[in-house]
RNA sequence: GCCCCGGUCGUCUAGCCUGGUCCAGGACGCCACCCUUUCAAGGUGGAGAUCAUGGGAUCGAAGCCCAUCCGGGGUACCA
């Protein structure tokens, strides 16, 4: 099928999902829907050092709680697999092989260590590493005689020593690089492993990858990877190099920055598809307007011709305030569904279960409160909790004293009491009457009552909390004030 | 050092290709006011950008050309 579009992620194993990971596969996710096409997901495990158990898993699940889905890959198989690099050994080894038969690739008898951290010259960065290397021009019987001596699986990329390689990014536009400026980098590691650059040529090409878009780091690797695929015959693939994210401190975005694990993000109460809209604006905009935008939307207008080409720092405030956006559109079921893993961590193991009944019914009080979802515990806590425990001088409002405030007290237990109707308009008539007679300003006789039914100076509105509490809890709770008002004098 | 990319309010961005309608628009954040039983949410308004800097071509530039500066990335038998 010529022309569809294929594009891959192509995450490593090597650590918790990151952001900058994941909002390189949302994009590449969007381009595929946008365009039809398939999204694919290809795990290069080749460095068997750096390999951390559990990270695909977390990645996939990263993916997953976002919805974006793949076509191909891990759990989903595909015609065009492995999908692992590790198990796509033999493939790379060939093709390595044939390189070298080509004069495009040769052994290399070097050190077989990792460079020395003691070698200055390479810390310095004033020379590259693989400057010393003189396995290039070994003659025949040279190689031949080193080979007998100690076997070597290390190759290198024989790189052209002269001439242009091009790329036109599809962001970015046309990209050069002397070739003299490149330098012969290793394809085929000590342990018969291939480095990335052999892994992702090998693999975009047999998996008929249509467009490689990957962050802006990987810039300066193209012009090897175009001369890889030039040299085995390979028609390239279409390359995007997208602005990266960065820390408040304009440098790339790492762990010291804060939340960089996708995981924090769920544990911290934020909704995928805040998280999604956030990160899709983090270098793409629909148009000069908009900031709240359906996926759906997204993936109908998503073109990279509207792609930054700048770098992006990641704001946590706006993700807040995106995520406030998102809760606040949610209906009182989902909220509440949304809020119950939350309530079921945080909570005092005393309150639960949560009656679901009850917890749907104080939703709609605290959606327009709540900005992430792992504040639910402090936040509702004192619908569930039995027995108050606040310091009962915070029950004396401003201009109030204990004698005025008792009978604000006393009054209102009495109203609340005697109530048969607790729907809240009936509830602020009746007490709204009677703070009149106590002559009370509604500032202060319902600040009382806020904390004598909550324990808190804020909350809610009063009387549809108060409804939302029904009347035995309410009423135990103001008497409970009372009690423990008059104890305290 | 060398190679490459980028540079519009503090931040995310629109506009740049197809110069004039941009003394630069929206959003987050910040401030004020309104609403109001607290807190939010919502509404209204405000501060905030000599469009990195300097030249040039043009009647006219954020937009085109050149130079400079600054920021970032790469320079691994890591991806």
């Amino acid at each position: 099928m010529p022309g569809e579009v294929r594009v891959r992620f192509a995450p490593s194993p090597t650590g918790l999902p990151h952001i900058g990971n994941i909002r390189t596969a949302l994009f590449n996710w969007l381009f595929a829907r946008h365009n039809g096409g398939k999204f694919i997901v290809r795990v290069e495990d080749t460095d068997q050092a750096r390999l951390v158990p559990g990270s695909i898993e977390a990645m996939l699940d990263g993916l997953r709680w976002l919805n974006i889905d793949w076509d191909e890959g891990p759990e989903v198989g595909g015609d065009y697999g492995p999908y692992f690099q590790s198990e796509r050994l033999d493939i790379y080894q060939e093709m390595a092989d044939r390189l070298v038969s080509q004069g495009n690739a040769y052994h290399c008898y070097c050190s077989q260590k990792p460079p020395a951290d003691d070698d200055q010259r390479q810390r310095d960065r004033r020379v590259s590493a693989s400057a010393d290397c003189q396995c290039r021009d070994l003659s025949q019987e040279e190689g031949s005689k080193l080979s007998a001596a100690q076997e070597s699986k290390v190759i290198r990329f024989a790189m052209p020593k002269d001439g242009i390689t091009r790329v036109n990014d599809l962001i970015r536009g046309e990209v050069e690089w002397r070739n003299e400026t490149l330098n012969d980098f290793i394809i085929m590691k000590f342990d018969g492993f291939p480095t990335y650059h052999l892994a992702v040529v090998a693999d975009d090409h047999l998996m008929e990858i249509s467009h490689v878009m990957r962050a802006e780091e990987w810039l300066p690797s193209t012009p090897r990877h175009l001369q890889l695929f030039e040299a085995l015959g390979f028609e390239p693939p279409k390359f995007a190099h997208l602005p990266m994210i960065m820390g408040p401190d304009r440098a790339k975005l790492s762990k010291r920055h804060g939340a960089t694990a996708i995981g924090e993000y769920i544990v911290d109460g934020y909704l995928p598809e805040a998280l999604l809209n956030f990160m899709v604006l983090l270098g793409w905009s629909l148009d000069d307007k908009t900031d709240v935008v359906s996926s759906q939307t997204v993936t109908d207008n998503f073109t990279l011709d509207r792609v930054t080409k700048s770098s992006a720092i990641f704001d946590q405030k706006k993700l807040l305030w995106m995520n406030g956006m998102y809760i606040r559109e949610l209906t009182p079921d989902q909220l509440a569904a949304a809020m119950t893993p939350f309530l079921e961590r945080d909570l005092p193991k005393d309150m639960l279960p949560v009656d679901e009944e009850y917890l749907r019914r104080i939703a709609p009080l605290l959606q327009e409160r709540i900005k992430r979802l792992d504040e639910s515990a402090d936040i509702t806590e004192y619908f569930f909790r039995a027995n108050e425990t606040f310091n009962t001088d915070d029950l004396v409002q401003k201009g109030m004293d204990r004698d005025s405030t008792l009978s604000a007290l006393n009054a209102a237990l009495d109203d609340l009491s005697g109530a048969d109707d607790f729907q809240h308009e009936k509830l602020e008539e009746m007490l709204t009457a009677t703070g009149e007679k106590l002559e009370l300003s509604r500032r202060q006789f319902f600040g009382v009552l806020r904390v004598a039914a909550t324990g808190r100076a804020v909350s809610p509105p009063l009387f549809e909390m108060m409804e939302v509490m029904g009347k035995d809890r309410t009423v135990s709770r103001v008497n409970n004030a009372v009690e423990r008002f008059s104890a305290a004098g």
